[in-house]
DNA sequence: CATGGGATTGACT
DNA sequence: GTCAATCCCATGC
């Protein structure tokens, strides 16, 4: 896999959220295609970055190409990609991933008894990292990468595979937020089975 | 120092 | 559709 440089994050953020549609996320000797993005910018109170630097925001103004992880409810750690100069505020949410190296852990770390003594069902493979708590779980991405450098890390994301060179991308308005929500910021494949819900509608 | 909300998920009604 | 789980940290007193 050919990792992606800083210069690739160093532009503005919806140029990389849409160009990291089709790109790869690895982890441990599990990996998977980015599907689904969302991006965040410190001009619209959605992003975290919107309040300034803080503790919590200092990753987001930092180097592109450094990975954000937080926690997410309290419950889940949310995977980013730090964009544009260091000193602006922005990132892209990777919400949703196919599945393609490693699908055996994906399935233990996502399987019921894997998680605090709840039972249910297995999860099917396009349940695996079909949102972006679901995915880092899989992947057994933690908040201890945060900062990490996408490029030479634990967590690397590689340039779009020959397969994957022009995805048909849809538009929509982002996920699970409460402002900013007439912003058409979220990408997703069209039709691919792994987006998470809900999809966004084509045409509108 | 106390409080409240959040870029979610899965189980249950 | 409804709701709880669970924790970081911004905000306000």
């Amino acid at each position: 896999m050919k990792a992606l440089g800083p210069d690739f994050y160093d532009r503005p953020v919806l140029e990389v959220a849409r160009e990291l549609i089709g790109c790869t996320v690895e982890h441990r000797g599990a990996a998977g295609v980015i599907v689904e993005t969302e991006a965040y910018h410190e001009s619209e109170p959605a992003c975290h970055a919107f309040v300034g630097l803080t503790p919590r925001t200092r990753t987001l103004f930092g180097l592109p190409g450094r990975a954000y992880v937080y926690r997410s409810y309290g419950v889940h750690a949310l995977l980013n990609a730090v964009c544009e100069p260091e000193g602006v505020g922005a990132a892209v949410l990777i919400r949703a991933l196919e599945p393609v190296t490693g699908l055996d852990a994906m399935r233990v770390r996502r399987s019921p008894a894997a998680r605090r003594g709840r039972i249910g069902r297995a999860p099917g493979d396009h349940e695996l990292c079909s949102g972006p708590g679901k995915l880092t779980q899989a992947l057994g991405i933690s908040l201890g990468e945060n900062e990490g450098d996408l490029a030479s890390g634990s967590v690397r994301i590689g340039a779009r595979a020959a397969a994957w060179l022009e995805p048909n991308v849809l538009e929509g308005a982002r996920i699970g937020i409460t402002r900013a929500v007439d912003l058409r910021w979220r990408f997703c494949v069209a039709g691919n089975p792994h987006v998470s819900r809900p999809r966004p509608v084509p045409g509108r």
